[in-house]
This record gives C-alpha cells, structure tokens and sequence, in this order.
DNA sequence: TGTATATCGATACAAGGTATCAAAACAGGC
DNA sequence: GCCTGTTTTGATACCTTGTATCGATATACA
C-alpha cells in the first residue's frame, strides 16, 4: 500500500508515529475505522469492517495504539474484551456502560487515596490495580431502549 | 487435638454438595487438587495433575466451586487467569502477589465508600465493578528470591 | 431391578490473540 | 532512479482458556 502524507492526521496515528512507529496506510485505515466507531468495539469489529487488512496487522495495530496510551482495552463483567479511544493522559479508571458499551474515564483521585490506605492491610507492597466500573448510563436509563 | 471426624470432607466438596450437587469421587479428587495447590494455580495444572479427569470435566468443577464461592479467579496483569481458593464470604477483593502468586482476599469497606462517592461522578447509575490489587507480598520481599 | 437423571471423557469448536515467515513497502544513501 | 537494509504486511498455523455436544457411565431411588 501506498502511504499518504494527507493533512488532518489522526491522533491514534500521531501517537504512534512519536514512538517512531510509520504512519502507514494499513495504519490509517485501522485507526479511521476505530475512530469512527460508536463508543467500545471488538477487534474482531475492526477486522470485519476492513476486510482487506489482515487479522494479526488489526491485532498489531491495536496493540500499538495500546501501548501509546490512546486506546484502552476493558473487560466487559462477562470477561469480553472491548477497547475504546482513550483520551486522558494521567492514570486513570474507566466506566463501561453495560447497555450500549460507551466507556468514559475518570480520574479517581479517591482510589488513588484508597489504594495508599490499603497499603497499610495488605501484606507487602502494591505494584499495580486493576478497576472497572460497570454503570448503566444516563443515556441508557432515559432512553428506556438499550 | 486433632478432630478425627473421620473422613473429613472437604470445604469444596461439601459446598458444592449444599448446592445439589453429587460429591463424586472425580470431584473429590480435584478438590483435592487444589486444596494442596500452593497459592493460586491455573486450570491447565489441574489437568495435569489429574491425567485422568477429563478437561472438560476439570473446568466444569472449578466453575462449580467458582458458583459456591469457595472459589476464585483472578487476572494477572498480564490477562492470565488463575484460581485460588475463597475463604470470605461477604462481599470482598483480592490482592495477588505478581512474583509467588499468593492470592488474600480483603474486606474493602473503603472501596465500597468509594464507590459510592464515585456515583455522584459518573454518569449513570453503578451495577458492578472489577477490583483487583498486585502486590509483592511480604514472603516475596523478603526471601529475595522470587 | 428398572429407570430417570447426573456426571463423565473425548472431541470438536469458539474467542481472542500471538508466532512465523516470505513478500511487499519503505527510507535513505548514492 | 537504483540499491540495500529495515519495517510492515497478510496468510497461516498455532496457543490459551474455555464451552458445546454427545454417547457412555454412574448414581439415586422407587
């Protein structure tokens, strides 16, 4: 594929394209397709909607945006992987929408205090969290659909 | 003293009797598996342990002891589930060690407050969450080995 | 003893990825 | 433009963590 040097470049692509990664064509259609895409998606989502890129270059790529920090990867409660642009920088937590997928962020200074309160019970030292927050959203409630 | 009231069953198998079930003896034996597992451990260990218990019927009791809530499965960091035995029985977390892997379960009552303070910042209204701790437990810390 | 139900193992299959590898695309020097 | 070394790519095989199917067994119990 042939690579463009169009104007508007996508964030996801510029994200990668600062870690020294090349913002190719392949690339591009990928992070289109996931920018245009309703709140969460699967990657098979992805791979389905660009027949024509190869199932591990969707899975590569995802990856990429992932370990840029411009897209997140959550666990639905039933264990289903779904992945959603991320747009804050500092840590923080996400809230999925268990109706219609939509993922928001938010920065829990609060869990950040519990986790140093917890320092004191658990035994040793904490390296790291994992926390998802399973709402059904304000979208979802009024519009009785989903 | 040690109670010898004969032919002690096991916390796992009476659980999941007190749920209907049969404690057979193939169930028996992988109740026995995990009760002299150190730490957690994947299901995968268990068949190998068990040449003779079918996988299928492996997943099927550890999803039998998981629904009792003798069980529990956690995710490393890395995405990988493992399987620890559950003593609590309120509503609880789970801490896991990243290097040995020992899993302790707290009651986070602190986490609960804060849940509840985050639902004035979500939108929407709270169904469930996700919560998990690693740690370097203290063993780890301090026989520098792990 | 007979029969309905529960459980079992083998096996195929599913979801979500990753490893491999040869081919194509590309960057940069000449 | 042409060469050359590096990236990227797609096809494909494979892996992990299960679940579905199904005929064979085991079990309960009337």
């Amino acid at each position: 594929m042939v690579s463009t040097t169009s104007s508007s470049q996508s964030d996801l692509l510029l994200a990668i394209e600062d870690q020294g990664h090349r913002p190719t064509e392949t690339r591009r259609l990928v992070a289109e397709a996931i920018e245009s895409s309703q709140e969460s998606f699967t990657a098979e989502e992805i791979c389905a909607r660009l027949p024509a890129v190869g199932r591990a270059t969707v899975y590569r790529t995802l990856k990429l945006f992932l370990s840029a920090d411009v897209l997140c990867k959550v666990t639905l409660p039933d264990g289903a992987p779904r992945y959603a642009i991320d747009t804050g920088g500092r840590h923080h937590h996400h809230s999925i929408c268990t109706s219609c997928g939509a993922v928001s962020e938010f920065r829990a200074s609060t869990v950040e205090r519990v986790l140093r309160a917890l320092e004191r019970e658990v035994d040793g030292e904490i390296t790291g969290h994992r926390m998802e927050i399973y709402v059904r959203c304000g979208k979802c409630q009024s519009g009785a659909s989903n």
